[in-house]
Order: structure tokens, then sequence, then C-alpha cells
DNA sequence: TTGCGGCGTAAAAATGCCGTTAGGAATCGC
DNA sequence: GCGATTCCTAACGGCATTTTTACGCCGCAA
């Protein structure tokens, strides 16, 4: 099952293994990128700024490091090192470079998509001056107010937006009606809750994947909502 | 070479692992704790706060990978796998139960310790001054109003809230029946105990490891009842 | 043994909150 | 001004929570 569509680098001179490797990610959803040698590779890293780069070592131009050290140099994008060499001091090597994880060939595809699912973890949860939350196939831009869900642009009303960024503001905690009360329409209005009610409504459905089991905007009853985000 | 001299949790009931990687840990600079079954070691990643908690998968007394749900239940600290355990299908269930890097047995101290350097660096820190409760197997943050007990998000009613964080506020003393109904239920309410005995019993079901044997929730016979925290 | 008080357990009944819907008022852009 | 959007009001059914009610267990003392 895919997240939000992640485009995936792939540096691989090998055009079977190549191959196997497209259907494969494709099959998950990812977006795929391939290039052939290390100058293309560093070329389309720059180029298509994908959301993670998986690097072979055994490359015909130059080094694999050196294809770590270049991407390290601009980029903290995650780097999943795939190679044939299995000496420790390869691999140390490798990670001491700066890639994210180091696979020995021949690899299982379902331990490689695992690790590539731990990378985008990272990423999503390093870029902190960024806000965006990933609410299941719904995706929230704090800085830029900018919401989409499924690749389109969702509107939301100046309320709507103010009541998720309070919630956000307050991630994975609770946030009471009071607060949410208070911030969004003004202290005057502490005791109409029922305005939360209508507003979390209007939330899920534009943003909850199945509006009526809500994953994301949890309430806690007699207390107030909770803002749960899938990292 | 060390970094800021980390915290590295061990959580392994091998003796002469634990031994060896603590021999090799403190020689790069590294501080160790050490735990030798899963229990303890979610006693000691709460009460702790290491950096990062390499976790071994085979462990006497319950499953590594509840150990990894656990800690992920409240902190995103790096957790490193250590395992016999080479089947693919294995890796795959640890990674995504949020383990950040498996690596098998044997290994090479060498490509650990890089990996360890890499988990490291691309910690992403946790909330600073978190508190939280350690109840066994169970998890309570108090400000975040989030509890968990093997990595399952537990929930609580408010009444079951405000009762436990009554009782954590006075954490290791005897809180008074008194007490309670007034903080809880309010000064009208004084004369009903009796809600205390179901209400603790509630909190027993939901967070002790065995109910029937109650290890925090203790009762002071004709007194009241005191909240016993782990660490 | 028997009765009693404190405690634990269980399930039904009552309460109040919450989700949902629809329609009308206010506001904004044109 | 006019339409469209946004916001507020009101009502109802369902359900989580709370409260009530009832019973079994244990230790203790008469």
């Amino acid at each position: 099952m895919a997240e939000a569509r992640a485009t995936l680098l792939v540096i691989e001179d090998d055009a079977e293994i190549r191959r196997f490797l497209r259907s494969a990610l494709a099959a998950e959803g990812y977006k795929v990128v391939e290039s052939a040698n290390a100058h293309r590779g560093l070329v389309d890293a720059a180029s298509h700024k994908p959301d993670l780069a998986i690097v072979d070592l055994g490359l015909p131009d130059f080094d694999g490091l050196q294809v770590i050290r270049g991407i390290r140099g601009w980029s903290p994008m995650p780097i999943v090192v795939l190679s044939a060499r299995a000496r420790e001091h390869a691999k140390i090597e490798a990670l001491d470079a700066g890639a994210d994880d180091y696979v020995t060939k021949p690899f299982g595809v379902g331990e490689l998509l695992a690790r590539i699912r731990v990378a985008l973890r990272h990423r999503a949860r390093s870029r902190e001056g960024v806000v965006v939350l990933v609410l299941g196939e719904a995706t929230v831009d704090l800085e830029a107010r900018k919401v989409t869900r499924r690749g389109k642009d969702i509107h939301l009303t100046p309320i709507e937006y103010r009541l998720l960024a309070c919630l956000a503001a307050h991630l994975g905690m609770v946030v009471t009606h009071r607060q949410l009360l208070t911030e969004v329409w003004g202290p005057t209005h502490q005791a109409d809750t029922h305005y939360l009610r209508i507003y979390m409504k209007q939330l899920r459905d534009k943003l909850e994947s199945d509006p009526l089991r809500p994953r994301h905007f949890v309430t806690e009853t007699g207390v107030g909502y909770r803002l749960v985000c899938d990292d």
C-alpha cells in the first residue's frame, strides 16, 4: 500500500536488476526514476529531487561512495545502498559516508521495501521546519496553508483551518473543548461546544478516508479532540 | 570515535552478548544501560530516556516486537534490532513495527557501530521534559493524555483519567478515599467510596499486567489507594 | 460458626454528550 | 444588487460514560 506517491531514484547499472526494482517499486505505488550510471544518477538526483535514492555501489563510471557524498553535499534525502559487497568494511564506509541503510545482494524484495519505508518514515519526521502533516491520504502544509487529498487541493474555510491548526499545534495530544473554542471563536464562546461538533465533521468529511470512522480526528468524549498523525 | 556521550539501552537476555556489547559500546564512549528482559527493558527505556535502544528479538518474557511497539507508543527514539532470526518476514515485521534497523547475528561490531551512528545521526529529538509514568508494560503520558500498553493505545474515560492523575500527583503515597472523591467527583460525593472500587477496577483492568494481582494500583484497606511506579 | 464491614466484580439502567442533518442568516465577491 | 459561500441555529437519534443496583469473597470478631 502506497504512501502519497513518493518518488524513488534507482541508480543501478545492471539492466535486469533495474527492471526488477522498477516493477517491484511501482507495484507499491512509488514513482520510479532510473539512472544507469553514477554521473547520470547525480544529475537525476538534483533534477528530479526524489524522496529517496537507491544506490548500487558497483557502478561503471565511478564509485558509488562518491554518489553518496555527492548527494549528501546538498541534500539530506535518504540513501539506501544496494551492493554485492558484503565485506564489513564496505558497509561501514558507505554508512559513514552518509548512506542510511545498506542491503547486500541477493536481497529479499520485502526487506528492501520495508527498509525503504523506514527511510521514508525518517524523512517525514526530520523535516521539522516545513510542517507537513500526513493524515492517511491527505496532507496538510501548515505554513503554506495548503491541504491536499489524493493529490487534489482541498479548500478549507477560515474556521476549519484555524481549528485544524489548533489541533496540529498540539499534535497527538488532547486539546480541550475550552482551548479549541477560545483559540478559534474567542473567549466569549467557551460554552458553544456544538460548534466544534459541526466543524469537526466538516474536517473529517474533507480529510478522513472514512469520515464515519475517523482515524485522525479522534474525539475524547467529555474532554476534547486529538489529532493523530501517522509517520 | 564517540558522539557526545550518548546513552544507549541494551535489551538482551544473553549475558555474554551483553557483556560483549557493553565493552564495545563503552569503548566508543557511549554510556550503556542494560536490561535482561523485555519487561525491564520497557521500564528502563522510559526511566533512563536513552538516545537509542538496541533490542534483541528473542527475549524470554515476551516478544521483542512488543518492546518495539511499547517504546514507539511514546517515544521516537531510534531502535536497532539485534536478532538471530534471519528470515525475511521477521525483519519486515520488526521494521514495520517501528524499528529503525535490523542486524542479524552473528554480526560485525564495526557494522553495528556504523549503524548506530546512522541511527543517532538522524535521531529526531524527542519532546523535552515529557512526564511519562511507567507501570509495568503500560506507559502514561499525563500531559498528552496518552496511555499505551504493549504498544497499543488505551482509551481512558474522563473519570478514569482524573482518578489516575490524582493518584499520580501523589506518586507512591497513599491517597485517602476522601481526597480522591473530592478531587474526582467533587466535595459532595465524599461518601461514595463505592465509585472508587468500580473505577479502580477499570484502571487495573486496563493498565495492570495481572489485574487480579495489582502491582501498581495498591489498595490500602480502610484508608485509600496508592500508585506505585517502576522507576 | 455466624454476622459484619470493606472490597472486588458484574451487568443493567440512566444520563448526557456526540454525530449528523438540514435550513436559514450573514458575509463576501462580482 | 445578486449569487455563492460561509457561518450559525436547531433538533433528533445513537452511543459512550456514568450511575445505579446487586452479588460473591475474604478477614475478623463475637
